[in-house]
DNA sequence: TGGTAATTTGCCAGTTTAGCCAAATCGCTG
DNA sequence: CAGCGATTTGGCTAAACTGGCAAATTACCA
């Protein structure tokens, strides 16, 4: 695989490594659900350390999955990116398959 | 968030876990591509250790993205489920809108 | 049965990630 | 400017991930 290849293959790794968490994905679909939220309310739903939840959200900017909007002291995100609920069907999608062939495997 | 909860967006998390990473995604890509591959055959194209892609691939089965079917000495693999295609199309959909912020800042 | 090719697994060292606490910022308001 | 709430960042430790080498396994063939 050539640097060209690998850049291609590891930009988009970045970003499937930015959903792959299971705090990350909460936040995901509280976001397509609610359209915005605030630091302080997602701490509240998750249960975490504020930093830690701050953290998560920055990574999810970073990645560009996310975008941010200043308002006084809070800071709101919401979903850059519509079209990630459909990606996350298609995780369904093979946790199906895995629990169809888990009841097959069992009999 | 609850223990179920935590546990729905955990198993979510492993999946795309087990995609990000930049081999990975060229396995998966070129399963998606070529229909099904051995273990040589994806080693020569990516240029790391035999060890190294079967770990890989070892990873991708376990999370019940890939199947394998030995035949003789040889493994093959190939993808479980086609709709993880759809799924990388939209990391590119943020890929090119992270493109269209970085002209936006420079121009 | 011995030899060879294909694949997996044990093991180790280096790197990255996660989460918490404490400290620093930022934006208001008195 | 001091104080307060919301958020981010620094620092640290524990856990997870990677990748290569060597050893073990498996399937086939002479």
């Amino acid at each position: 695989m050539d640097d060209q290849t690998f850049a291609r293959f590891d930009a988009r790794a970045r970003i499937l490594k930015a959903l792959a968490h299971p705090t990350r994905l909460f936040i995901v679909e509280e976001l397509s659900r609610h359209g915005e939220r605030c630091v302080c309310e997602l701490t509240e739903m998750i249960g975490a350390d504020m930093s830690t939840v701050s953290r998560h959200l920055g990574l999810l900017r970073s990645a560009g999955i996310v975008s941010d909007r200043k308002q006084g002291a809070q800071v709101h995100y919401r979903l850059r990116v519509p079209c990630i609920l459909d990606f996350l069907k298609c995780v369904e999608t093979v946790l199906q398959a895995n629990a169809q062939q888990q009841e097959a495997l069992l009999g």
